[in-house]
DNA sequence: GTCGCCATGCAC
DNA sequence: TGCATGGCGACC
């Protein structure tokens, strides 16, 4: 009799015993099921201990071994180890999150009452009867005899384990790839001097890890750098990982990668598709089934048995950063797994991070360069707008009007970037107090003119606009500020005859609807567009020849310290879409911080300089990437239980605090309350990155076991985005 | 997370 | 005494 440790999604940091009568080594890595308490659960196997702490007659077998998938490979589970120990996340949470949905799904079983695993279980349909707690489990069972006898689904939840995943092995059969022998192979552009000479750096390092910072103006022709990369690793036989913020927003990326490679096996992992569709993927993938696997900061957790590269495209982008449940960094994760299995990583970007400007700068990364367009003669010229003396005709000044005209006139295309949607993000009442908060978020909410509602842009909450003030009965309530829809009025009106598109998320709901947008973009459907950052990532349109920056002002003076960086970010990516293809670009900025360095930086189109001048500001203040941070956030309905908790957080570990840490008080955060919840934060920080791990090693096992009422909720975050 | 257990509290 | 609620630890 063997034994099996085992880690299960649940939100204990342990791993789990059970016995196993027949397992054997080749088995670590598999998926298992086992009886959880009252539930079954999917878990990994990821060792063979020889003994258990736990006794025998306390260990269960496990139910079934599933043995006809490949089992995750040593990479996948140190790789799934890392991230939990780095960001003291429980190994199963780390597991099951990489892990795509369905394939657990497949073999989860949830507690019916016609369920076999009701009769060995004390409560049975008494439990029914019993009273007690109504918790969740129970309350189903209420509903479901409430509703009598009419399940379907016991067959697909409580399968023949082989046989399911036999199931979705044959639905997950992929399409022989298209063998068209009179396919003529793509042209391909010629390299640029500065492409080559990348090329040579990265092609000719020796064997191994080697990480790279390509930093490359707005249509330098990164993508044709990642292309010419992915084309060497797979003549080698090697599988290609390539990372995009997001996938949905830029089905260009794809459809280039599916033409240069008409014969390669490409697995895209969208977000938008299916979990079935996932779960394909990752499995082809699993079985060394493809060439190049093109996803979203998830596939970073794709097992990659013939792993021979790493592209992370916009590195700087925050979206690699996941915001809730394990808050782990794809990107970063990223370059553990190039040094874990010793492949190149190329980060390429336009703006970099500071935290990668720094160690390639440092000489950790090396810091490669495209400095000029490839196909575009030049760069976009900037310009900025000073608005304290314009004066502004519905948010546009004259010259910004003016620059429209023109492009009218020549019949190329502009995009108004304002990173706000909705009509205006608040409605106030002029005669009292009263304005558009969201009762639940300690938020303003929105004004949609379009469908008549106002929206909470965080909880989602939304009711009819109000035809009077709630509180004084006043009639004329003003939508104070500006959105997309309101700008959108205005230039409709201000250029009756041209064709406004605005883009936002609103409009582009679905990948198709985006998708049409882009469709009618690209066939010159639209004079003016007006866009949040939904435009702002990666799109080559011909005649797009001017963005104009509307409302950025607000994000200079934030208290985010990494508001800068972002705005600085965005509005060179924004402004990137000028003039990519033959004719000029340019950029007009609307400011009334004209001297600001940052938008001086903009207007040299200096990442460079930008990046020096923000890192000698973070390492004056101590801030990241000079600092190193972890943050302790606690929610519960009452504010005073979060700060609560996190004080006893705070004073259980100021028994023992090492120097090299620094904790700060319990304060509420930015967005106090979310969806009902109070939120509170403990910074955690250290100039050292050891000490920090160190500490958090030893503090957050503590942290489960210090008393914390039933609605509160805490959770860690490592190298925190939004302080 | 979900469960069972137990202490507590209030109604009868 | 009867039943509901809240805190707490186990789950292998």
């Amino acid at each position: 009799m063997s034994i099996v440790r085992v880690a299960i999604p649940v939100p204990v940091p342990q791993l789990f015993d059970y016995t196993c009568d027949h397992a054997v080594l080749t088995d670590v890595g598999r998926c298992v099921r086992v009886r959880f308490g009252r539930r079954i659960e999917t878990g990994v196997i990821v060792e063979l201990p020889a003994t258990s702490d736990i006794s025998p007659a306390r260990l269960r077998p496990v139910e079934q071994i599933l043995r006809d998938t490949p089992a995750m490979s040593a990479d996948w589970l140190a790789l799934t180890r890392f991230v939990a120990r780095y960001y003291h996340a429980p190994v199963g949470e780390v597991m099951a999150l990489a892990l795509p949905p369905e394939l657990r799904r497949a073999t989860t079983v949830d507690i019916r009452d016609d369920d076999p695993l009701l009769a060995l279980t004390p409560a049975g349909h008494t439990a029914l009867n019993e009273g007690g707690r109504p918790s969740k489990a129970r309350r189903h069972l209420a509903a479901l005899v409430e509703a009598g006898p009419t399940r379907k689904s016991v067959a697909r939840q409580w399968p023949d384990g082989d046989a399911t995943a036999d199931l979705l092995r044959r639905q997950w059969v992929y399409p022989a790839a298209p063998a068209n022998p009179a396919l003529t192979p793509p042209k391909l552009p010629t390299l640029t001097d500065e492409q080559s000479a990348v090329l040579e750096a990265i092609t000719t390092a020796k064997p191994g890890f080697f990480p790279v910072l390509l930093q490359g103006v707005t249509g330098a022709g990164k993508t044709e750098v990642y292309l010419r990369l992915a084309e060497r690793s797979l003549a080698e036989g090697k599988t290609v990982l390539m990372m995009v913020p997001e996938i949905a927003l830029t089905p260009q990326f794809e459809s280039r990668i599916t033409e240069r490679f008409p014969h390669a096996r490409i697995v895209a992992l969208h977000s938008g598709a299916g979990d079935m569709a996932r779960s394909r993927g990752f499995l082809r993938a699993l079985e060394g089934d493809a060439d190049i696997v093109l996803g979203t900061r998830l596939s970073v957790f794709t097992p990659l048995p013939r792993l021979g590269l790493i592209i992370v495209d916009e590195e700087h982008d925050p979206s690699y950063k996941q915001q809730e449940g394990v808050r782990y960094s794809a990107r970063d994760v990223a370059v553990w797994r190039a040094h874990h299995q010793a492949v190149p990583i190329v980060l390429g970007t336009a703006t970099p991070s500071l935290e990668s400007w720094r160690h390639a700068t440092d000489g950790r990364y090396r810091h490669l360069r495209l400095t000029r367009r490839a196909v575009a003669a030049q760069m976009p010229t900037v310009r900025l707008i000073d608005t304290r003396r314009a004066k502004l005709d519905g948010g546009l000044s004259k010259p910004l009007i003016e620059a429209i005209g023109q492009r009218l006139a020549r019949k190329e295309q502009s995009l108004i970037f304002l990173n706000r949607r909705g009509f205006a993000p608040v409605l106030a009442c002029p005669s009292c107090e009263w304005v558009s908060a969201c009762p639940h978020c300690a938020a303003n909410r929105v004004v949609h003119l379009k469908d008549k509602r106002l929206r909470c842009h965080h909880c989602g909450f939304d009711s009819p606009i109000p035809i009077a003030c709630p509180d004084c009965g006043e009639q004329d309530l003003q939508p104070l500020g500006r959105g997309t829809q309101k700008l959108e009025v205005h230039l409709t009106e201000r250029f009756p005859d041209a064709r406004v598109l605005r883009v936002d998320r609103d409009v582009a709901r679905t990948r198709s609807d985006w998708l049409a947008l882009l469709a009618k973009i690209h066939a010159g459907e639209a004079d003016i567009l007006v866009g949040t950052q939904m435009m702002a990532k990666g799109h080559d349109f011909e005649r797009l020849t001017l963005v104009g920056v509307v409302g950025a002002d607000a994000a200079l003076y934030a208290s985010d310290f990494r508001a800068p960086e972002r705005l600085f970010q965005q509005l060179m990516q924004v402004g990137g879409r000028a003039g990519r293809s033959h004719l000029a670009g340019e950029v007009l900025i609307q400011t009334e911080f004209g001297d600001h360095p940052l938008f001086q930086c903009l207007k040299r189109q200096d990442a460079d300089a930008f990046a020096r001048l923000a890192l000698d500001e973070r390492r004056q203040a101590g801030f990241p990437p000079f600092t190193f941070q972890a943050m302790l956030g606690a929610d519960a309905p009452q504010l005073e239980d979060a700060i609560a908790f996190l004080q006893r957080a705070r004073d259980d570990a100021m028994a023992d605090l090492p120097a090299a840490l620094m904790l700060y008080d319990p304060v509420p955060m930015r967005m106090h309350r979310l969806a009902r919840r109070e939120r509170a934060q403990l910074l955690v920080e250290s100039t050292e990155r050891a000490a920090l791990q160190q500490f958090l090693g030893v503090w957050v096992p503590r942290l489960y076991r210090l008393p914390a009422g039933r609605e509160l909720r805490w959770r860690v975050d490592v190298d925190p985005l939004d302080v």
